[in-house]
DNA sequence: TGCTTATTTGAATGATCATTCAAGAACTAT
DNA sequence: ATAGTTCTTGAATGATCATTCAAATAAGCA
C-alpha cells in the first residue's frame, strides 16, 4: 500500500479556479498540472480523467457551498436578517475583482452540459438541491411570519435564483460602481414583498 | 475580379448556431464548414481567422436582434404593451427546445471574454448598446406617464436586464412547464412598479 | 476572346491536446 | 529487512485542430 501524497481538497479546488478562470475546454492538462501540483499520470490515477476530474470539482464546489450556505442560515438570527447577510456575501463576490469566478456550476451548464448528458445531468442535480434549500429558507421566513403567504415559498425561491443568476452575468459587465448593491436590494425586496 | 458566392448573412447565421450550440471552442472547423457550406480555406478568405468568424457572428447577431428589437418597439402601442409583447418574446424563447441556443453575447461573454479583451470589449459594448434601447424604452414610458418617475428609467433598465439573463440562466434548468412564464411576469410588475 | 484578379478547393502542415505506459519511488505489512 | 502494492514521474502516442498553400475555377474588363 501507499497513501496518495497530495491533499484532495486543494487539488479539487485548484482544478475549481482552473475550470472556472479558463473555461472546462480551455483548461489543458499542463494548466492542471501546473495548478493543481500533480502530474498527468497521477491525475489519471485519482480522477480517471479530465471529465472524472471535472465531476469532483464539481462536488467540492457543491461541498463548498454547501457548507458556507449552512453556515449563514445557521437559524440563529431572524430569517430575513439571514437572507440580507447571504445577498450581501453574493454582492461582495460579484464586486470581487475575479467576476470570472463566478459560479462553476452555471458555468460549466453553459460550457459542457448541452454535449454531455450526465454532466448536465448533476449539475441540475445540485441546482435543484441549492433551490430546495432556498425554498426552505423562505418556508421559515412564512412560518415566523417574517414574510406574508401571499406567494408561496416555490415562487419566492424560483424567483430569488433568477435574481442571482441575473446578478451573476450582469456583474460580468457592470463590476464597477454599486449598481450590483442597488440591483440586490430591489431584487431582496421583491422577493420578500 | 470575382464575387463571392456564398450569401453572407446565411453563412454568419449558420456560425452563429454552431457557436451558440456548441460554444466557440468547441466549433471546429470541420463544423463550420459542415454548417456554412464553405471550405476551409473561404472561411480564412472572407473573415481571416475563427475568431474572425465569431466577430462577424456576434455582429450579425446584433443587428438581428436590433431588427428585432425595434420591431416590437414601433411605438405604435402603449409602451408597456410592447414591453409586455417583448418578454412573451423571451419567454417562447426560453420555453422552445433549443434553451441552449439562448443568446451569443452572453455565450461568448462567458467563454472567451476573460481570456480576449477585444472580443469582451466588443461585447460590452453590444450590451451597452442593448441597455440603453432599453432605457430609452423606459423613460419614453415614463415621459408617457405610463409609469411613474419613481425610480429612474436607468435603475429600472438595470433591473430588467438583470431579470433577462436570470431568465435564460434559469430556463436552463426548468425548461419545462410555464415557470419561466410566472417569473417573467412578476419581473414585469417589478420593473414597472 | 484573352487577361487579370479574386474566390474556391481540399490536401498538407505543424502545433496542441488528452491519454497511456513503463520505469522508478515510497509506504505497509510480514 | 524484504516483498508487495500503490502512487508518481514524464516522455511517448495518436488524435484533433486551426491554419496554410498551390492549383483550379470563375467573374469582370478590355
Amino acid at each position: 500500500m501507499r497513501i496518495a501524497e497530495f491533499d484532495r481538497e486543494k487539488v479539487l479546488r485548484s482544478a475549481m479556479t482552473s475550470f472556472m478562470d479558463k473555461g472546462y475546454g480551455k483548461t489543458s492538462m499542463q494548466d492542471l498540472k501546473r495548478a493543481t501540483g500533480l502530474h498527468p499520470g497521477s491525475i489519471y490515477c485519482a480522477f480517471e480523467n479530465k471529465r472524472g476530474l471535472l465531476l469532483a470539482a464539481l462536488g467540492q464546489y457543491r461541498e463548498d457551498r454547501n457548507t458556507e450556505f449552512t453556515g449563514i442560515f445557521s437559524g440563529q438570527r431572524p430569517v430575513l436578517v439571514e437572507l440580507k447577510a447571504y445577498l450581501d456575501n453574493i454582492v461582495l463576490e460579484c464586486q470581487s475583482c475575479d467576476v470570472s469566478r463566478s459560479c462553476l456550476l452555471t458555468k460549466a451548464l453553459n460550457e459542457v452540459a448541452e454535449q454531455d448528458e450526465e454532466v448536465r445531468g448533476i449539475i441540475t442535480l445540485y441546482l435543484a438541491n441549492w433551490q430546495q434549500a432556498i425554498t426552505q429558507v423562505l418556508q421559515n421566513a412564512i412560518d415566523q411570519k417574517e414574510i406574508t403567504s401571499d406567494r408561496n415559498a416555490d415562487v419566492r425561491a424560483h424567483y430569488l435564483m433568477m435574481g442571482i443568476y441575473g446578478l451573476r452575468t450582469f456583474a460580468h459587465t457592470h463590476p464597477e460602481g454599486n449598481t450590483i448593491k442597488q440591483l440586490a436590494e430591489q431584487l431582496y425586496e421583491d422577493v420578500c414583498r
